[in-house]
DNA sequence: CAGCAGATACTTGTCTAACAATTTTGCGGC
DNA sequence: GCCGCAAAATTGTTAGACAAGTATCTGCTG
């Protein structure tokens, strides 16, 4: 606040932090697979660390809800079922959803969202699914970050990675028409330009469930064939 | 959810949930002054455990705002100013006040708020402040975990701790009568039972905004003489 | 052949010790 | 009195070790 934001963000400059934002990709990206086992020691060979750094790494995945763990239990990709997805959102949406009324009354359209927008048109075009996915992520960050809250920020960060897998998850069978998420976000922007707080929320609330009953679909869908986990490696 | 819920905690079974707890009660309770600093040496001569113990307790209560600290500088207890302040009940006021507006929706009042509003009546008859404030924070996190969602529930934890050490800081002076207290309290669960949405939600705002501004109004009066950070040990 | 008990291997929790990198502090010179 | 440099303090990371708790496998018994 009293000293300049930074305008630029550097690379990681520690190594927890930069074993963090590796793990972090590998996991989103189902690199590593919801299901499949990180211990410890699998972060030690992998990479070149001391146990105690890949242990502080675990622990920070594990806050942020990107990897399962119990006490002297091996941590695990989890694999988000119906109840979860349900219970993910509604939490995703109470945070944004304020974010977005707040906008709105201070009619305040951050140009972060906006320039996030038209890198989605542009991974669409591209076919670029997972760069497609991070700039909608990117989207709703910005909305929420515009607000101004250091801690709505902090808890919406708390829960965006989960977001991010569960999207990550449903990459593979994509079946939404990206022109439809498209003009779900205009006409969020357009309401909080507008300064109409209800819209605003209103077209928040109404493209959130949009996505969560794709996701709950293709879901209810796969969990029927009950498919083996997948153990590669 | 599925599990029972655990009808009664224990002691934390870890060495670092212990430490995590003692350190978290001597910070709220303000035996660790705002502003003073922790070393990780501090901490393992204090008890008696291992540097990295240590910093794995001061990495999470940095997570959760009980100490700020960034890169080789040691965590000190943070002083929240008037903006800090505003923020957090910011944040505080977007978890609560959908909370109570879901309570409402299913008509649930949830039975560990009625015991937390018990126990504030018998703290403040007994003039322990102390425990009045724990009892407080005990009905607003009731209130949220009642709605059921994990992570509602773990953003409003997020969060609290820093609440619990504002109104620590505030507890040495109180100005606060606390039956206005305990009638707003009483206002939130009857519109709850009611299942007016609109209502609880007002009444929540209602409490959350006047202990924000007690709050505002005794640091604005505090910073004036602009005193000298305490420094002992 | 099935089921259970014990033994073994694996994994995590914590500690000790050490060195590198960075920040803070204190001293001396100008 | 102020600035810069060196010493001290503090954190970041690594290595190795041992205890304790879990999971797995083997072998015995019925």
């Amino acid at each position: 606040m009293s000293t300049s934001p930074p305008r630029f963000t550097l690379a990681p400059s520690s190594m927890i932090d930069a074993l963090y934002e590796s793990l972090r990709q590998r996991i989103i990206n189902g690199e590593i697979a919801p299901g499949e086992k990180v211990t410890e020691a699998r972060v030690v060979s992998e990479y070149t660390v001391a146990r105690p750094t890949a242990k502080a790494c675990l622990e920070r995945l594990t806050a942020v809800g990107l990897l399962h763990r119990t006490a002297h239990r091996t941590a695990v990709v989890p694999e988000l079922d119906v109840a979860e997805i349900l219970d993910l959102f509604f939490a995703r949406d109470s945070i944004e959803r304020r974010a977005v009324q707040r906008l709105a009354e201070l009619g305040r359209v951050p140009a972060a969202a906006r320039a996030a927008q038209e890198r989605i048109e542009r991974a669409v075009a591209d076919k670029d699914f997972a760069h497609q996915v991070e700039a909608d992520i990117a989207f709703h960050t910005a909305l929420v970050d515009a607000v101004g809250s250091k801690r709505l920020s902090r808890m919406h960060e708390l829960i965006m990675g989960e977001v991010h897998l569960t999207m990550g998850q449903f990459q593979a069978h994509r079946t939404t028409d990206p022109r439809t998420v498209a003009a779900e976000h205009l006409a969020i922007l357009a309401a909080v330009e507008a300064g109409d707080q209800a819209a605003a929320a209103e077209h928040l609330a109404g493209h959130l469930r949009a996505a969560q009953d794709r996701l709950v679909a293709r879901l209810t869908r796969d969990e029927q064939p009950h498919e083996p986990p997948r153990v590669d490696a």
